[in-house]
RNA sequence: UGGGGUGUCGCCAAGCGGCAAGGCACUGGGUUUUGAUCCCAGCAUUCGCAGGUUCGAAUCCUGCCACCCCAGCCA
């Protein structure tokens, strides 16, 4: 099932550099912003920065980026690390925080400003913009800039104490305002925001950029590859001038990748949250959601997700990968190692005329078509049991296999039977079958010689349990919800949950216990939910339908 | 119209001068007490385009074209 990595360009480019000693040992950092959950983008980072370092006998951090207090909380804190543990990562030592390195960032500010590198700016905003020109055009030199190291000293640390308003002064590297590279048109290194920290507080009334973060953050912790998504490439000059011209322990190196983009789904933290904040969704861990923590509650597992991001590969094309190859992924793992259970969604009762009364047989039926060592299970077999409605037809051409007046189908782990009548309501509706069981047929053909159509699943109504079912499809019913001109607010799948209040499950899935994962058989995979979910009020939410090739 | 990237089958992706891996999807056929799984077969004379170098190019050179990213005191 685990397959061996498959080469990318930085498994490549590592291997190079070790041979060549260019490197000597491969130390990653996954390092989210705690200002949303973790969704499935962010596990292929994962996979990416913790494998290279397990390959190459190297180490991981997780660090987190939280240099802007505004948007982050405790919440997201605790959600990640939840998340990247239970899709079987450790990160190496404790978990760190850009935040408890803000007295070193501050000082070699200080550092910056001696030296003649960085000096406060007094322009706001607006006018920064101004000055910063545009693509086309160099950008104007600051009127602050030629301020002298010991007024900017002063300056800074005015900002530092607080002695100024938000927004009134920044400090900013001197680098190139007409730099091609806009990241190089005086970057701003520190802004003030007198909000409090969910770490540090409200020791801090200015924070650092994340520009002025990363790289030193990386060379603290001995980073020696750096990997971010390709939106980053045009910092990376930055990220090294800034390494160049500070005293830090280590010169971590930037490498971008192309992060991933899946059909059908977003991955924005930003818009995930606008759907979790306007209850399009009923929370960032909802089945529907893209995020770590919604499919696990989903049923995707956290050992199908990895083969996943191993199987799409990893480069510096941006493209979307087609979401049913993660389909494929969840189906192929749990074909696997799903246990096989039936449940029945839209009940049609079946009465067994030939079957007496009082009769109760238990019949055992294996767990797993292949795999003998999951064992089995028993199912009570009665007189009276339920079908799946779509399974009955009064009459129906050669190619629909199951039951028909007349016909014989396969009762699943169980006998044939022979429908004979069609019980109808006033209005016409289908409400029960009468027919009978073949005798003898248990793991026999028919002694007469005239085999079953096909085979169905059924609950006993003796023996059978009820059970709430939850039937998720897309969130989105359009390819590139947010691409081009797409609002993915209009594209919200209308259909994308219905619930089954009262399905027939075999009394074997009673047992069921949260997040354990089943396949019932002929529909699909299904999750016993793992926040609602009790025996006596068992609730399963589908993964995944059956792939279906059974088309008119 | 500045800078930085990317272009190999419908999608993802190997390939790194020697004659186009693999996966997903799709299409046939076989097995089957799940119309599932599994099995077998098919699926790029061609690598954005045009030139050039070479015995030989997806791989090297030149020039085009397309798309993506950068003008947050977000990351």
């Amino acid at each position: 099932m685990e397959t061996k990595p498959a080469n990318n360009f930085l498994r490549l480019k590592i291997a190079e550099e070790i041979k060549s000693g260019v490197a000597t040992e491969v130390v990653t950092r996954f390092p989210p912003e705690p200002n949303g959950y973790l969704h499935i983008g962010h596990a292929s980072s994962i996979c990416l920065n913790f494998g290279l370092a397990e390959t190459f006998g190297g180490r991981c951090n997780l660090r987190f980026d939280d240099t802007n207090p505004e948007k982050e909380s405790q919440e997201y804190i605790d959600a990640i690390q939840e998340d990247i543990k239970w899709l079987g990562f450790d990160w190496a030592g404790e978990v760190r925080f850009a935040s408890s390195y803000f007295q070193q960032f501050y000082e070699w500010a200080v550092v910056l400003v001696e030296q003649g590198d960085a000096y406060v700016c007094d322009l706001n905003a607006e006018q920064a913009r101004e000055y910063r020109g545009t693509l086309t055009e160099a950008g104007e030199n600051s009127p602050f800039r030629d301020r002298s190291p010991e007024e900017n000293l002063k300056l800074l640390s005015l900002m530092r104490a607080g002695e100024f308003a938000e927004g009134e002064k920044v400090l900013r590297a001197k680098i190139d305002m007409a730099s091609p590279n806009m990241n190089l048109r005086d970057p701003i290194l520190y802004r003030i925001r007198k909000v409090s920290h969910h770490q540090t507080g409200d020791e801090w009334p200015i924070y650092p950029t994340y520009d002025f973060a990363h790289g030193q953050e990386d060379a603290i912790e001995g980073v020696t590859h750096s990997i971010c998504t390709l939106e980053f490439e045009g910092h990376r000059p930055l990220y090294n001038w800034l390494l160049e011209h500070l005293p830090v322990p280590s010169t971590p190196r930037q490498f971008e990748f192309g992060g991933l983009n899946l059909s059908y789904t977003i991955t924005s933290k930003r818009k995930l949250k606008q759907l979790v904040d306007e209850d399009v969704v009923g929370g960032w861990d909802d089945p529907r959601m893209p995020t770590v923590s919604g499919m696990r509650r989903r049923g995707y597992t956290a050992r199908a997700i990895r083969r996943f991001c191993e199987m799409i590969g990893v480069s510096r094309s941006e493209g979307v990968v087609d979401v049913a190859m993660l389909e494929h992924a969840i189906r192929d793992d749990l074909n696997e190692n799903a246990p096989r259970a039936m449940c029945v969604l839209n009940p049609l009762k079946v009465v067994l005329t030939n079957y007496a009364e009082d009769q109760l047989e238990q019949l055992n039926a294996p767990c797993h078509p292949s795999r003998e060592e999951l064992g089995t299970r028993t199912l009570p077999f009665s007189r009276e049991l339920y079908i799946d409605a779509e399974d009955f037809r009064e009459e129906a051409n050669k190619k629909f296999k199951r039951l028909v007046i007349g016909k014989r189908v396969r009762l699943r782990n169980a006998y044939v039977i022979e429908a004979d009548e069609a019980i109808k309501d006033a209005a016409g509706n289908i409400v029960e079958v009468r027919a009978r069981f073949i005798e003898n047929t248990l793991g026999e053909n028919p002694e007469d010689g005239i085999k079953p159509k096909g085979v169905i699943q059924w609950v006993s109504a003796a023996g059978g349990k009820r059970a709430k079912v939850k039937l998720y499809d897309r969130l989105f019913s359009d390819e590139g919800p947010d691409r081009g001109e797409n609002n993915f607010l209009d594209h919200i799948n209308a259909d994308s949950l219905s619930v089954v209040e009262d399905a027939w499950i075999e009394p074997s899935l009673i047992k069921a216990a949260p997040e354990q994962i089943f396949q019932f058989e002929r529909e699909g995979y299904f999750v016993a939910d793992r926040v609602e979910h009790s025996e006596a009020a068992p609730i399963f939410n589908k993964t995944i339908g059956l792939r279906d090739t059974w088309n008119s």
